[in-house]
DNA sequence: TGTACATCAGTGAACGCGCGTTCACTGATGTAC
DNA sequence: TGTACATCAGTGAACGCGCGTTCACTGATGTAC
């Protein structure tokens, strides 16, 4: 049971509205790729005239924006609610690769290929940079190690990255090995803390 | 001067405006992304109407298709080339990374976001598989070791991938470090053939 | 409790657009005698 | 060499489509007295 705290039956309603066109939409994306959402493709499905969510929404561009940004919130949160005190980065490695499968076309949304001019507001950015602070947080031994950390959390990042990516767009499909055991391969792999080598600058 | 072979003038000219015709969809690509690609945009750039280009191509699907075909093949041109007896994975490595900052439309179009429901034919397979053979002759060791060399193809492939596609499509601006010296210590830390330690199997 | 009014969800028509694609046709280029 | 014909590039009109978006309007829902 959801709390409806003190909305009204209009305002509930509306949110009900909403929330359709919410789920419509992504199974639009998930159909066809975000740059063939159509909002009239998306009232009718709902059983509305094209113009009816204009009530609900100012277009489509600002539906894509909202969906983008309801992407990077959702990653965000996954992540904040993986890195505990205490928990180490597979914690977070699998939290992201649970993310990444639960919806592919949402981890393409956030991470794939971006649609060339286009700008994402100043609150997606935010909340990109607040997803890099956790993990540059996991990553930070204590006392707090800047270059080494960043170091350890671009590795993070960009390998798994790697592995998600084409494995979600099904570039391992017939090659004979199991993407969760190289996953899992790459994860042991990655560097340790470690206080007798330092890494190699990465500004020169 | 390139040899124009026994081609009559017709056929040069046909072949002329057909590379325009190429030439004018990846600016398009490059610009608006390949869902946006048009055919009667194209004719309009080249001052044609638009039924014009149907002497020229079946149809939109046609030249998308041959487009991707095109990306694919100039990869596996150079990675071939980069991969000559003696060179090792570095040389393979910085080919890629060259070819992916040449035009990263053209890297998207290989292994970006995939159109969902797209089946790529048979001959992309092909070429596909002929990139993956490249890199995994140069993975292998004498004699040839099947598993080690595929997980060492793998490792460079998905740690190359993330960090070319991250880099590519804009998500380090703003992070003060340069790409390339990430690029260089990644590739400094990629596993190096040992006979003393043999990487988990891929397979359960 | 009923009545008058305000709010608001949703409709249908319309506008303008660009798309892919077909078709009959014109005019230029090449070919055969 | 000229003449008759075939080939073929390119045009313009047309078809049907779906898109985003606006606008005036209807009818239901909520609110105030």
């Amino acid at each position: 049971m959801v709390d409806t705290g003190t909305q009204t039956p209009r305002e509930r309603y509306r949110a009900h509205v909403r929330a359709e066109i919410r789920e419509r939409a992504w199974e639009q994306i998930a159909t066809a790729g975000a740059s063939a959402l159509s909002l009239n493709a998306i009232a009718k499905q709902m059983g509305m005239s094209g113009p009816a969510l204009y009530r609900y929404c100012a277009g489509r561009d600002e539906l894509i924006t909202e969906l983008v940004k309801e992407s990077y919130r959702s990653l965000a949160d996954t992540f904040r609610a993986a890195s505990g005190p205490g928990a180490d980065l597979t914690a977070l490695a699998h939290a992201l690769r649970g993310w990444a499968l639960d919806d592919p076309q949402r981890y393409f949304l956030v991470y794939g290929t971006p649609v060339p001019g286009y700008h994402a507001p100043d609150d997606i950015t935010a909340i990109a940079s607040e997803i890099m602070t956790t993990l540059l947080d996991a990553c930070a031994a204590s006392p707090p190690d800047g270059p080494e950390a960043l170091r350890r959390a671009l590795t993070f990042w960009t390998r798994l990255h790697g592995l998600l990516s084409l494995e979600l767009a099904g570039h391992f499909t017939g090659m004979d090995f199991d993407p969760a055991l190289l996953f899992a391969a790459e994860l042991d792999d990655l560097p340790p803390h470690r206080r007798d080598r330092r890494p190699a600058p990465l500004t020169q």
